[in-house]
RNA sequence: GGGGCCGUGGUCUAGGCUGGACUAGGACGCCGGAUUGUCACUCCGGAGAUCGCGGGUUCAAAUCCCGUCGGCCCCGCCA
């Protein structure tokens, strides 16, 4: 007889003779009875011994199968879906015994820390939660797949050992055994693979795909990470994609979590998000907007921000609702982390009690402070921060205080999503070296009529990019691309690449491009990002199945580890630890 | 590369600031016993840690100091 899921069986299967098998979730044993719970896949239920002295020497976490029969609970409990029968066990056969745990598996908050959860992560991964984490994974990327499927895209994969490119993240190496010296690159993402795929025909492509990036770990970072890549020709105007995938995201949202999204989700430009939130991530949960304040302090009687103005900074002002009883040490603490994030000070005022209290405020009048509190839209009883310098620095800082204020005062709805698109991202933007580089990357379009700047003022070309973020988070990044071989020669040379470095990096992207290469343009998901916000976790370990730690390590199998001398001739490689570096 | 928090029986944790009755406490788990309607079963008894590791200060270190290893979070980095 085949077993049977043990989770779903009810009162209609009442007298039923069933075999079943699984784990032992929980004993109850009362000597003469004992009660099991046996946990499958699909659930849980009660399994009544009586009779069967082998019963008393089950641990946690047997594997066990038995022959029983379903019958009507005589207290049922109404905590579990089958909690309205139990099975009468005839027979047991124990499959396999369980050690002591190291950890309960049948909590839903983890009872262990994460390394030795990690350790044990086949333990961990029983647990309901860990369960129902790749279960909505699996539902999401299942979505995914059959929206794109219905709409002509199809899942096309591509390698995984490929050639080193420059600029980006690190590479992770490959050694080749057959050409000593020469080494593969894990892909950081099929970029040019997918445009070559489009330029080859298909027209609609998708991956659900691993990427590598060698650089330090966070909570929503892992140096292996799944994208949702894709990528369309023809797509000339990025609403043809937006409109795509916003029925992509709002059927996602349906199917795995059942909320009904919104369309079309707001599209903010670049510049605007810097301004009024401070970053090109915006939360838009809530509001708090910041304001550029520099006309109304131009030339104000408070000599550091009218002198910021003159030499073309800005003050910008951050609405605290309902802040405006904080205490000096809590408004000295506020002006110590702007100073942290970078700000000479910190300005504050209060508006309470329909007077306005503030430290500049026998600087600048009230009068002055009264505009400010009408164009920051601050109200009675809110706090207004002010701060002067640099566009960049203000915003930024801004930004961060208005996420970690909002978080601090419980402003942020639960259960709620505000998505949107970020457009018209500048195209470059200066590194470390004041050199120019990619805002996104080198193959992204520069929007048409900033083409004439591209040499004489790059700063200023917008590029055809877009990314799309939910809650705060960047969970996807696209453009249109380049698909002219002038065009990417152009920006390539601007890039500081010479043509032959160019032919050499890039070369079969080049190629490509002179054989009737159609216009296209596409996008990249961070899907352990997505599933972890739809999932409610915090960090994207909770929902990948076996995850590294913040230094790359693997709990579970050592990786990484060191190699014999024989692996490391054949690949003609020799280990020299330098300082620091331990073996 | 930098900053912060943490490391105590199998697991989670109290104690640490202010060193001495800490002979390191509790909970869960484990072992033995009792228990025929429990569902986080209950009750009785028991075993189990030289406090991550190394060094230092001190009459005395889980506690203070230095180093080191490991974990987590953040900055840098992540086209």
């Amino acid at each position: 007889m085949p077993r049977e899921a043990c989770g779903v069986l009810g009162t209609e299967d009442e007298g039923r003779v069933v075999f079943l098998a699984g784990w032992v979730h929980r004993i109850r044993d009362l000597g003469g009875i004992t009660f099991v719970d046996l946990r499958d896949q699909s659930g849980l239920v009660q399994l009544v011994f009586r009779n069967i002295p082998e019963a008393h020497d089950l641990s946690l976490e047997d594997v066990i199968r038995i022959k029983g029969t379903v019958r009507r609970r005589e207290s049922p409990n109404p905590k579990l879906p089958t909690g309205e029968i139990e099975v009468w066990v005839e027979e047991l056969e124990i499959l396999s015994k369980s050690k002591a745990l190291p950890f309960p598996v049948d909590s839903d908050e983890p009872r262990a820390n994460e390394e030795t959860r990690l350790r044990f992560r086949f333990l961990d991964l029983r647990r309901e939660r860990m369960q129902r984490n790749l279960r909505l994974r699996h539902k999401i990327c299942l979505s995914i797949r059959n929206y794109l499927s219905e709409r002509g895209f199809i899942e096309v994969e591509t390698p995984y050992l490929t050639r080193s490119t420059p600029e980006g993240a690190r590479d992770f190496l490959v050694p080749s055994r057959l050409e000593p010296g020469k080494f593969y690159a894990l892909p950081q993402s099929p970029q040019l693979f997918k445009q070559t795929l489009v330029i080859s025909g298909i027209e609609r492509y998708f991956q659900i795909v691993r990427c590598f990036r060698d650089e330090d770990l966070r909570a929503d970072r892992q140096p292996e990470f799944t994208q949702l890549d894709l990528e369309m020709a023809f797509l000339e105007d990025p609403d043809e994609l937006f409109t795509l995938i916003e029925g992509l995201v709002a059927h996602v949202f349906r199917e795995a979590i059942e909320v009904e999204l919104e369309v079309p989700f707001p599209r903010i430009p670049y510049a605007e998000a810097m301004l009024r939130y401070g970053t090109d991530k915006p939360d838009l949960r809530f509001g708090m907007e910041i304001v550029d304040l520099s006309e109304v302090f131009r030339g104000c009687g408070f000599r550091v921000f009218a002198e910021a103005v003159e030499r073309g900074e800005v003050i910008r002002a951050l609405p605290v609702p309902g802040a405006a009883g904080r205490s000096r040490s809590e408004l000295k603490r506020l002006e110590d982390r702007a100073k942290e994030l970078g700000l000479g000070g910190l300005v504050w005022a209060k508006y309470e009690n329909d007077a306005i209290n503030s430290p500049i405020a026998k600087f600048v009048g009230e009068e002055l402070l009264r505009r400010a509190a009408e164009e920051a839209n601050a109200e009675e009883g809110d706090l207004l921060l002010l701060a002067a310098g640099p566009a960049e620095k203000v915003a930024e800082a801004l930004g961060a205080l208005r996420v970690e204020l909002a978080r601090e005062l419980d402003l942020i709805p639960r259960d709620s999503w505000a998505l949107a698109w970020i457009v018209d991202f500048p195209l470059f933007k200066l590194d470390e070296e004041g050199r120019i580089a990619s805002e996104h990357h080198p193959f992204t379009s520069p929007h048409p009529e900033d083409i004439p700047y591209l040499e004489t003022d790059p700063l200023r070309v917008r590029a055809r990019s877009y990314d799309l973020v939910i809650n705060g988070v960047e969970i996807a990044s696209g453009s249109i691309r380049i698909h002219r071989r002038d065009l990417q020669e152009r920006i390539l040379k601007l890039l500081g690449l010479t043509e032959e470095e160019a032919r050499e990096k890039f070369g079969f992207l080049l190629r490509a491009l002179e054989y009737g290469a159609p216009p296209h343009g596409g996008i990249a998901f961070g899907l352990d990002r997505l599933v972890m916000m739809l999932a409610g976790e915090s960090s994207i370990r909770e929902v990948i199945a076996f995850p590294k730690t913040a230094t790359g390590a693997c709990p579970l199998t050592g990786a990484p580890a060191e190699v014999s001398e024989e692996q490391l001739r054949e690949l003609h490689l020799k280990i020299e630890l330098g300082d620091g570096a331990r073996p």
